[in-house]
DNA sequence: CCGTATCCGACGCGATACTG
DNA sequence: CAGTATCGCGTCGGATACGG
């Protein structure tokens, strides 16, 4: 998703279930693993992990690793993770507006597609 | 993604390898099925469908079937589909702008992870 | 022209358990 | 604390062929 416009194709797609939540979590500054993890309830370490690793790859967050024990891992978002903020609030707040919509548009398509088959 | 913004989980996404193409084609006014099918390279009969009959579900185009020989169906975007259109040109946009970016932190990420292995 | 039917591989995501 | 190692399953997308 959100390639180009053009068209053309693109090997990089923004859809991770868990990118852009991940992104806002970070807007207000650098988290650790763990308190990424929190607010975003339901993700393994695993897949944070996963994610995490695409996006640094990406160039949207950098990891800072401390020495010490425990162990503390920052994440923040670069420049240019920063600049995905405004396009993806635009979305999130479509999102949040119109989530009712597309939820009674799904109750009334069940009804239709339910009569049909009967 | 792009569920709400509170971290509340949400049954819908909008992060289909082709949605945000197929609303852009639409933009300019209603498409017949092979006239969506042309500019969309590699997409296959199955998938147009399957993409068109989630978005119809979810209220975002509608299907207007003429009768007559050859047949034509037109597929237009409905108020709630052309919200959608503000949100994602910025999205797009940004894609736009980004991409080298993105590419070439994952060439360099690339330097550094082969380094690292040999 | 506008789809449907079938089959299938790849990948995303998760559960669980373990480690430096 | 911050991960890694395995395993598995469901969904998405694609190839191909056929139908009204």
């Amino acid at each position: 998703m959100f390639t180009a416009c053009d068209h053309t194709e693109s090997p990089f797609r923004l859809g991770g279930k868990w990118t852009a939540k991940i992104v806002r979590c970070l807007e207000d500054g650098p988290r650790r693993f763990s308190e990424l993890a929190a607010p975003l309830r339901g993700i393994t370490p695993k897949v944070l992990t996963e994610t995490l690793r695409s996006m640094e790859r990406d160039g949207l967050v950098t990891r800072t690793v401390g020495d010490g024990i425990p162990p503390r891992v920052d994440y923040a978002l670069t420049p240019l993770g920063r600049s995905l903020l405004a396009p993806m609030a635009a979305c999130c707040a479509w999102a949040a507006a119109h989530l009712p919509e597309v939820e009674g548009a799904r109750e009334a398509y069940e009804q239709v597609a339910g009569s049909a088959v009967r």
